[in-house]
DNA sequence: TCCAATTATGACAGCGCTGTCAATAAAAAC
DNA sequence: GTTTTTATTGACAGCGCTGTCATAATTGGA
């Protein structure tokens, strides 16, 4: 009645637990008839390896860990990414703890590495603005622990990871705003500490430097990557002169937040102004009009991640870059296809 | 050099093992002068208990796991939930797994089954719409796995749940609409299998037979819960004749969607109509104009569920039903204190 | 002061698995 | 057919901890 542990199965089907443990883990040199004779009786008891158990023994946890700052907790962001490394990581048989740590650098690295120690995850996935905290990063280097980072902007040798071009995007996208006839184009920046996240300010800042457009300084606005403070800047912004005609942000709510101010000051989009975001969250179907955004692959990003990882547990030496192409969604709040003025 | 065990925490303080593990476990005959210590050789050496170890000696595993329905998986709700969840956890040395599982009803309870005896978590939280899934609750009552629903309709003996009064709040919101000279309320419900949502129409339709309103059955539009679904609800009852004054949605992103339909349609909020939500999630700030809607404290909630987890885990038969506050958040989408016409 | 009752500590087995290494069986080479 | 090589299997220790039970130290009467 009680759960079936190795040695029943091994009885069941009349071979040593060894044995059993060799099927468990796909481990060469099993007759394929013993092979089939264990898996039947695995199947027949009903047997699940513990894994405490293969833990205990083997050094090896098959639990993963997906580490986020606090601050990102409730966004959707790092939702779509968990699920995405889960999904990857059930593939495989591994499990996954979930660790927010707080913003305040003085315990992260404590924290972390109690973390480690006590559950000994076999690797850790690390989200952005962690990807690029160096304090953490040491450690796992220290522990040896395998890592992969989410879109870091340092780079690291050794240390896999998972980028998007954000820069080449927003470039992309300010420069498809100029072909548009748009001169006057503004740029709410996000967190400066999430170093992805400045990248795309070069983006819209090397776009307009390609078309030596002139712009007055304060048509880039220092956001927070919040709503609100998304809502704020637009606001300077739109009641600046000259008024930009188009406000390029760094994310998806902060260019909700710009829709809102442009609504309180009776500003029509797209006719008098073009939002834009970056995301492709579900916020940019789900205000109005809805945004042309950026659509970055978060749920695939966590995929890769965690294939990453799960690459690297078996050969450690691996180091992979891999970049996700982004792709721009145009949607309701711009007009780029329409030649202006 | 390598990570200190109990053996060397033992020969560090002078004393067995056993007595490292007294101290560790809080247990009771151990001198106040050997505990301290232990307790500083434990802080010297950084020592960290190895949670397989402990959890293959002890039966305990000190992880608990969250499960919700993939359909979820990227919900602001899941996610304030699995924070609470988790700083509740991390505040009592437990660590937190999670486990999405599919909708498809056929390997529920199989796949639940496997994760259950792989990870011998010491206890479960279940969110809706698992809170009400016959075979996965039956499942842990065979396993005898303590676990804890949130926001269950159904009743069920012996285990502890987490909710709020979703009909009563409804109910209040409404019968404030109905106050404020509202007399054609519509309402959009959300996905039937998730019981609690299904509350909030019954708590609209207590208000409106409770003032004996005569409303068109079609006013009762039947939305899924997602943003899309509100959308085009919204958009059926305002191209219908009567046309309401006041749409009452199940949920932020059902409400979402009929501020949208409502922009489209060139129909004013709140002046012309009225839109309310259930939940404030993020969405409820961040869309134009911002949703007036039913607070639920989602986060409140996973703290309270785990909090109520781990007392179970201490006292098996302990049985507690906690009842969180809503609150009613007016915003810009309704006018309840400007009476009409 | 001495003995029982109580409290504090330790020795040791064993949780369920994997790693090591030895033993055996099968295949290949002579 | 024998010897060597290689593929397959098993015995057993031990991972780091906790539970059980025995032993040692302390306390409190009488």
């Amino acid at each position: 009645m009680s759960t079936p542990t190795i040695d029943d199965v091994a009885s069941h089907a009349g071979v040593s637990i060894k044995t059993v443990s060799r099927v468990i883990n796909g481990e060469p040199n099993v007759s394929e008839k013993t092979r089939e004779k264990v898996q039947s009786s695995i199947e027949a008891l009903g047997y699940q390896p513990n894994l405490s158990a293969r833990q205990l023994a083997s050094k090896r946890s098959f639990v993963v860990a997906l580490l986020y700052d606090t601050f990102l907790a409730a966004s959707s962001y790092v939702m779509k990414v968990q699920f995405g490394v889960i999904q990857r990581c059930h593939q495989e048989g591994y499990e996954l703890l979930i660790h927010p740590i707080t913003t305040q650098a003085t315990h992260r690295a404590k924290d972390v590495h109690a973390f480690l120690k006590r559950t000994r995850v076999d690797g850790v996935i690390l989200t952005p603005p962690l990807s690029d905290d160096e304090n953490i990063a040491q450690l796992f280097d220290e522990l040896n622990i395998p890592y992969v980072r989410i879109s870091p902007v340092e780079d690291r040798p050794r240390v896999s990871c998972v980028r998007t071009d954000d820069k080449a995007a927003v470039e992309d996208l300010t420069d498809k705003l100029i072909q548009t006839g748009h001169r006057k184009i503004a740029f709410i920046a996000g967190r400066a500490d999430h170093k992805a996240v400045t990248e795309r300010k070069k983006g819209y800042e090397a776009a307009i430097a390609q078309h030596a457009l002139d712009l007055p300084s304060d048509f880039t606005q220092q956001g927070a990557s919040t709503f609100e403070s998304g809502y704020q800047s637009a606001k300077t912004l739109l009641l600046n002169t000259p008024r930009p005609t188009a406000i390029v942000c760094a994310n998806d709510e902060m260019a909700a937040g710009a829709l809102s101010a442009a609504h309180d000051l009776k500003v029509h989009i797209p006719q008098e102004l073009c939002v834009t975001g970056f995301d492709d969250a579900d916020l940019a179907t789900q205000c109005w009009p809805s945004l042309t955004t950026i659509r970055q692959p978060m749920q695939a990003m966590g995929e890769e991640a965690a294939n990453l990882l799960l690459k690297a547990l078996k050969q450690p030496s691996l180091h992979e870059e891999v970049m996700l192409k982004t792709e721009l969604i145009e949607r309701a709040s711009s007009d780029l296809h329409h030649q202006r003025r």
